[in-house]
DNA sequence: ATCAAACTATTTGATATCGAAATATTATCA
DNA sequence: TGATAATATTTCGATATCAAATAGTTTGAT
């Protein structure tokens, strides 16, 4: 992250938007990772939960897109998630590569009290910026992430 | 990152603008990391030369608090970047604690290489958007980035 | 029908990062 | 001076990533 770069006007001013882009991104993430409401959940397992609620029973590899995070990661996240008894791992019957990760009740129970406390944590992260303004950014970011 | 949640409208613009900047910033920096102009540097590593290049020898924790990662991890940096003989720690002898981070001759090379190669990388990544819209993004990211 | 090669899913291994606790050294002040 | 606080760095344990290895399945030539 360079932050002493001598260049053209262009090159500074996006040296400054990273910056920017960077540090909104880790302090949000960080906030919202410390915050209590989490139950000493990680993002990874948060996002499993948030997806077998929603989606119902997955198999890994569609669990690892879904959240964004690399395949081989996903192994260890619902390892830590089985021994706290929220998720259940069935080899599938018909395709044995594949194994089906379930929600439990108590997996359940907590994915539905945490959920709502995680959006409005993030709901009231975004705050400082009026509907209009999250509208502008979100348009903004989407051509940044599209491709840049 | 709850893609599936039935909310108020609020919330859901929240969310949504979150997921967008979570993209953005992973897509961007994932892109600059792969890059082949990176020299087989991580980002910490990358910044730590960055900091040494422009502000001279530095000791750990200003070095830690120069590229916004954790003090504890400035170890495993620097002890990765001394094998490749890129910088050379030095024990400060008026305060024994302190330990000074100097570039050395290769390492000054390194960086002086990939530097203006990163910068012209993060430039074409931020040139989807005008200049003015960069600006205006600035400004929308620094709100979030205060405090949120 | 069969079985080797290609394909897909998951796990393992090496490395990077983080936070908290441990260690080393120095500063303070009673 | 010597006990205690303060600061700098390292270590430890956990989680995340990528690439390579392993396990299981499908395909297609014979």
């Amino acid at each position: 992250m360079p932050t002493h770069y001598n260049g053209t006007q262009e090159e500074i001013l996006a040296l400054d938007s990273y910056i920017k882009l960077s540090r909104a991104a880790d302090s949000i993430n960080s906030r919202l990772s410390n915050s209590p409401s989490m139950q000493e959940l990680t993002i990874s397992q948060f996002g499993v939960l948030e997806a077998l609620v929603h989606l119902g029973p997955l198999c890994q590899n569609v669990l690892g897109s879904k959240i964004l995070k690399s395949n081989s990661n996903m192994t260890t996240v619902i390892d830590n998630l089985e021994k706290r008894g929220l998720v259940k791992r069935e080899r599938n019957s018909e395709d044995r590569r594949m194994i089906t990760i379930h929600l439990t009740k108590e997996g359940k129970e907590i994915i539905e009290t945490v959920l709502p406390q995680h959006v409005a944590a993030i709901k009231s992260q975004f705050e400082v910026l009026t509907q209009e303004e999250q509208i502008q950014l979100g348009n903004l970011l989407r051509k940044l992430g599209r491709q840049g």
